[in-house]
DNA sequence: AGAGCGATGTCATTCGCTGACATCACCTTA
DNA sequence: TAAGGTGATGTCAGCGAATGACATCGCTCT
């Protein structure tokens, strides 16, 4: 395979490369800067120099552009819990998959908050993270199945853990506590054992 | 659940009353009959002998006409909660609140199915039930909070109780449980503390 | 050189939703 | 009882999201 090294004239940037990337770019920086309902999705393809019509071959819909990355989420939570030693209790499993998961967004805590005060700007955005959310419950649960869970008790594992992760994220997002959020986690499995028991 | 037809002629005037419930109807036997995307709003304001501009003076988008009844359910669930004697741990008192929401929809369980027959074959609907949902979580979490529980014990205990009354739900529709929904509800705040506790 | 192909553009259209303003039926009150 | 006020409804114009149909572009392979 050889790599073809391509030239681009001032005006011709229908083709260049990473449209998808383009996009994505142009859309964040919009909406960061004007808001979600502020941005009209035709701005968005110009800024990116492509057309209306190309932003949706690449997303399905306006908010889509800051969710398609759940997809990769979802791979690692259900390795998570698939991978880990038949040994522990599902809800051992799902702790040590949201803690991966909040050790991932640990990493990338700048382009979180950005992001994240985009969505907490707009109902939209937070009815499409909402279902994303319940779809990794529903993927967990899953997993939770494979490994012989039995229902309701994966669905209810796999929620309690997306409970924990929602409550953990916003609280690590708004600076309410200071410590690292896989250790929030942590710390939140306890208190809903707690909480659960009756204390 | 019999749908009351409604029947609009000549004779009908612009002023007929409950103007809002001609909508409701109209909209809920369409969106039964042809599916929520295959109806247009001006069908439904037709059917209710109105028009488009005031189907969305009594609701807020297309959506809202299957879910304006939430703020009822969040009243009852705030009550309940708040009425809850001092001596009960925060977990019973939520309990008690969901059974009590439970207990609505078993009363209604015609309607209730109808509904969510509607709602299960379409994602906009799914997304806007999880962000009531999620309100409703919220609401219970701010009457923990006035009893003084303290976070993050208050958010997580009541995102708890939703993510049981999601999954109690949800069986008690598709017949996966012959029982009762309250009883349900009951059975799974046990089965929760099981979980969470490592088994 | 030409055929094939995938990415992109163009065009037309539907539909949800909103603002501005007109109109209607009913009520109050002088 | 006539005039005006009030709230509900209608009319109209328009924006923006989303989609289908079809044209066009640039590249690759023969």
């Amino acid at each position: 395979m050889s790599l073809t090294v391509i030239k681009y004239d001032r005006g011709m940037s229908r083709w260049e490369p990473n449209a998808r990337g383009r996009l994505e770019q142009a859309a964040l920086k919009l909406y960061i800067e004007r808001g979600f309902e502020q941005t009209t999705v035709a701005e968005i393809a110009k800024l990116a120099g492509l057309t209306e019509r190309t932003f949706f071959r690449y997303f399905a819909d306006k908010r889509e552009v800051l969710f398609w990355g759940a997809g990769a989420l979802q791979e690692l939570l259900v390795s998570t819990v698939a991978d880990a030693p038949d040994s522990q209790a599902p809800i051992t499993a799902i702790s040590a998959a949201i803690e991966a998961a909040g050790a991932l967004f640990q990493e990338r805590r700048e382009s979180a908050l950005l992001r994240q005060s985009v969505i907490a700007a707009n109902t939209e955005l937070q009815e499409r993270e909402l279902i994303k959310l319940a779809s990794l419950a529903s993927a967990m649960a899953g997993a939770l199945r494979q490994r012989g869970v039995r229902e309701p008790g994966a669905s209810l594992t796999a929620e309690a853990g997306i409970a924990v992760l929602k409550i953990a994220f916003e609280r690590w997002i708004n600076g309410t506590s200071q410590q690292e959020l896989p250790r929030l986690i942590r710390e939140l499995f306890a208190e809903l054992k707690e909480v659960t028991a009756g204390r």
